[in-house]
RNA sequence: GGGCCUGUAGCUCAGCUAGGUAGAGCAUCUGACUUUUAAUCAGGUGGUCGGGGGUUCGAAUCCCCUCAGGCCCGCCA
């Protein structure tokens, strides 16, 4: 059975409505494993679903963090930001509200893209609203238990005027420690470092829960059932540990299913981080691998797995992999090994799978296509040639269009260079020799009465390369060299097919004169 | 030091909760097809299931030990 199955149904037996929460700290650059948690959470909630649950899934931007440090990515100016709220800041490109929107925008559209069905949730709405202050109130007023907790359960000394709560100072704007003395329900003093001094009010913005105490706060507001998150939190004397101890001995609440998952490595470079930003963003693996081939991807392993996000080859594969299993799941016949892999695609699609397959064009064939021509209509007016197109629906056609575009994005950034081309980087006459010039005259006068299908022209290929008397290897290459520039290239006869018979025999023929 | 996760074919992974002759895809090899060239189809090769021990009639699967890799034990999220 698929992993999200198995939550699906644990969950189900204690909760007929569960709620999935998961979230983030758009603190810094969005990467590549953020989008796992998301895409783990949507999951399970169209899993339970499945089954006939009414599930929620919420997605809470955490939104009220600090800046922890000025990272490499950001003006010199933002030195002066550390410590203050990162929805208090200033947005780096002038374009967002604050700093929080800029970074989480990207990821927002890219939550829609893959059709993750959630509602955000922003963290200093929540604050503002007042919704933590019944759980800033307990802490406040059971602090002794609370440190009691963490001692135990993290194995570290703790101070005795630790606080659960840092109140925002009004006059620097950073988070700083209260005057635990003075807590008075709804308000509490502080004495900042900067000099200024101030009353919060716990029932408003005016401060917020340290981590460790702001998750089990936040699973109590939701009576959250389940929840993904990074396996450094699952660790022992993590923080899922201490929340789940808090939220019961403090909170009187429930800690959630956990769905520890590991992170996502950029293959042969090694663990990324949000911080200092990396090789492949977030960005870039929406960018280059088709929305549901990217839900794909992190549903077909478990949770607890890690990913080599590849973003050579590896890319191709998954898209074909892809495919395939849209094929055996239409078509039936997966062996056991692949049922998991089946059933991931059909979560890949939010369990909305449509009534029949559609047509597939491979995605490697796709890769040639996109470099025979600069826009979307050339690209269907090429692949009109082989395959009939007449009756994708627009759903089908939308499809068609994100993976051109994913298949570009990937030719200009991250695909290995041999299987690049260019149709205009073909040779000049003066470079082919005299043999050759022979081969593309013959070649030329035959194509010119072939079917221009595949295998005929394949045929005249070979036939005319032993009548000119070079070597099959050696008439490929010479073609390859003419179009393309290069030795070898995608299989020439489906290559020539794809192209317009006008146009080839005039490329031959201008250099074999 | 303590804990969690991972280790199955060259590569990516199923299979482990209910022990019963090791599975897929990709790669590779061979062959359809008078075509060696990154879109076809059919077959084949390939694994002491990280290692050792135990329980069992029988272990990839359960238990113990061990090795390797990753991560955690922050008044960071």
């Amino acid at each position: 059975m698929h992993w999200a199955d198995v939550i699906a149904r644990d969950i189900l037996e204690k909760d007929k409505n569960p709620l999935i929460a998961t979230g983030i700290s758009p603190t810094g650059i969005i990467h590549v494993g953020s989008l796992r948690e998301a895409i783990t959470g949507e999951a399970v909630r169209s899993a339970i679903k499945d089954l006939g649950g009414n599930v929620r899934l919420i997605y809470l931007i955490d939104s009220l963090d600090p800046l922890r440090k000025r990272y490499p990515f950001l003006p010199e100016e933002y030195e002066n930001y550390v410590g203050m709220p990162i929805c208090q800041i200033p947005c780096p490109c002038g374009k967002h509200d604050n700093y929080a929107h800029h970074f989480v925008q990207p990821f927002l559209d890219a939550l829609k893209s893959l059709k993750v069905d959630c509602e955000i949730i922003w963290t200093h709405e929540l604050y503002a609203q007042g919704k933590f202050a019944p759980m800033i109130d307990l802490a406040l007023r059971k602090r002794p238990q609370v440190i009691k907790i963490l001692k135990e359960v993290t194995g570290r000394d703790l101070n005795d005027d630790f606080s659960p709560y840092n109140p925002l100072c009004r006059s620097c704007g950073r988070f700083t420690q209260p005057l635990l003395d003075t807590y008075e329900y709804p308000r509490i003093d502080y004495c900042c470092k900067c000099g200024g001094s101030g009353t919060a009010d716990i029932t408003k913005m005016d401060g917020k829960l340290v981590w460790r105490l702001e998750w089990p706060a936040k699973w109590k507001i939701f009576g959250t059932s389940v929840e993904p998150f990074g396996k450094d939190h699952a660790a022992a004397g993590g923080s899922y540990d201490s929340g789940k101890r808090i939220v019961e001995e403090i909170f009187d609440g429930k800690a959630p299913y956990p769905v520890p998952y590991e992170f996502v490595q950029l293959k042969g470079v090694g663990q990324m981080h949000k911080s200092t930003g990396s090789p492949v963003t977030g960005m870039d693996a929406i960018n280059m691998t088709p929305p549901e081939v990217l839900n794909y991807l992190f549903l077909r392993v478990n949770p607890q797995k890690a990913i080599d996000y590849d973003s050579g080859m590896g890319v191709l594969d998954m898209a074909d992999e892809y495919d395939r299993m849209e094929r055996l799941f239409f078509e039936g016949g997966c062996t056991d090994c692949e049922e998991n892999s089946v059933r991931a695609y059909s979560i890949a699609q939010h369990n909305v799978v449509p009534e029949e397959i559609p047509p597939q064009i491979p995605y490697r064939h796709l890769v040639n296509v996109v470099q025979m021509s600069d826009c979307f209509e050339g690209v269907m007016e090429i692949l009109g040639r082989t395959e009939n197109l007449k009756d994708l629906s627009g759903e089908e056609v939308q499809r068609l269009r994100k993976r051109v575009e994913c298949v570009k994005f990937w030719l200009d950034t991250f695909a290995p260079e041999d299987v690049k081309f260019s149709v205009s980087d073909g040779i000049r006459p003066e470079e082919l020799s005299e043999e050759e010039k022979k081969y593309l005259a013959l070649l030329s006068d035959a194509l010119d009465t072939t079917e221009w299908t595949p295998d005929p022209i394949s045929n005249a290929v070979v036939e005319k390369a032993k009548e000119a008397g070079i070597s099959t290897k050696k008439g490929f290459q010479t073609l390859y060299r003419v179009l393309i520039g290069r030795t070898s290239g995608p299989r020439l006869g489906a290559f020539l097919a794809d192209m317009e018979k006008a146009k080839v025999l005039e490329r031959f023929r201008s250099v074999s004169l």
